[in-house]
DNA sequence: CTGGGTTTTCAGAAATTTCTGAAAATCCGA
DNA sequence: TCGGATTTTCAGAAATTTCTGAAAACCCAG
């Protein structure tokens, strides 16, 4: 492997890292190389410096292009396929998360649903099948969270998790709101 | 595998999660069984209806009980240990969460750090480190709102997902506010 | 103590995943 | 169309992870 020593200590990490969540150790060390690369690489340019075959890095990128989590790009006058990831971190964590829940989340949701959807033959089954209800009604809430979040721009997003359990406050005006007899909607407010 | 349809196509998939989730498989398989079961099951209950070697579940359960995934309890009467997962579905993610954090998140903040305070010897070590600057900031963004909304109560915390991005409006109503000339802190107001 | 029930440990077996080299396929300029 | 450069594929090798049986350790009632 020859990197910079700080490169280099990222990039292990980073492997590690992966391999905690079922990307393999060599794949997340393409992709922290490819993070932390002042220019887009090519296959061979990855070869060299991490020590990998020359398969195993062709594997490696069409895992990550089938991901979505690498851009390939040309130089003019060269053949070679340059591979880089997107300069927008939050592009990375968007993309990483649309994915997961793609290959995880829908899957299991979808599962969940049929499941709920079929005749409890005992009361072990009837059981089951209400705590898998609850299961399910987790994954959903979570899911339409994420589908309204993810709509925000960058910039509220950032403002939205900087105030983090600030946002109570704002429920706890809803809730005093809520209280107060005789209100109607239709009259603007912060809590509506 | 001895087990009622229903629950045993949930214990299957849950399996295969799991290890997409650098979870073993039959550890995954134990936790299904457990979550859904009606009352507290012994190892080898597990084994039985699981198919798997005592030592196995010995070993899986071992590692539940290392994530704090699954209660130890005691029938009168009987010496054997029996497991059950919270009733609390939210206490599940709760600690689920936790433990993520704990096992992931904070050693790569810290290794990031310790990147970050290397003096860089080269362009490329230097454009890395500015690279790494980015996600240590992202991961402390996400950190630090895990800190805060880990504290609010389960029904504020559904109360607050449910809102999805209608708590945008909110901060369009904070921006408008701060857009006025002259406005200042102290009179009370949602958006502050 | 002792003895049986119970859990844990651990070395090796089995299964799975990852990695490689060699060959095939693709691609493009001449 | 040809020929070299580049990428992809894939069968088997290597490495890693998971699983098991047997033995050790533990634990408590008697």
């Amino acid at each position: 492997m020859q990197l910079p020593p700080l490169v280099q200590t990222f990039v292990l990490h980073f492997g590690e890292m992966g391999s905690r969540w079922g990307i393999n150790r060599t794949v997340g060390q393409i992709y922290a190389l490819l993070f932390v690369a002042e220019r887009a690489l090519n296959a061979d340019e990855i070869v060299e410096r991490l020590g990998l075959s020359r398969s195993n890095v062709s594997m490696g990128l069409k895992e990550l292009q089938a991901w979505n989590l690498v851009r390939l790009q040309h130089v003019p006058g060269d053949r070679r396929d340059y591979f880089a990831t997107p300069d927008d971190i939050w592009q990375i964590v968007r993309t990483l998360v649309e994915e997961r829940k793609k290959r995880e989340v829908d899957p299991t949701l979808t599962l969940l649903r049929e499941i709920l959807m079929q005749e409890p033959g005992s009361p072990e089954e009837r059981h089951a099948q209400a705590r898998l209800r609850e299961m399910h009604d987790l994954f959903e809430l979570f899911s339409g969270w994420y589908t309204d979040v993810r709509r925000l721009d960058t910039d509220r997003l950032v403002q939205l998790l900087s105030l983090g359990a600030k946002v109570q406050r704002i429920l706890e005006v809803k809730d005093r709101l809520r209280l107060v007899p005789g209100r109607r909607r239709g009259s603007p407010s912060a809590s509506d």
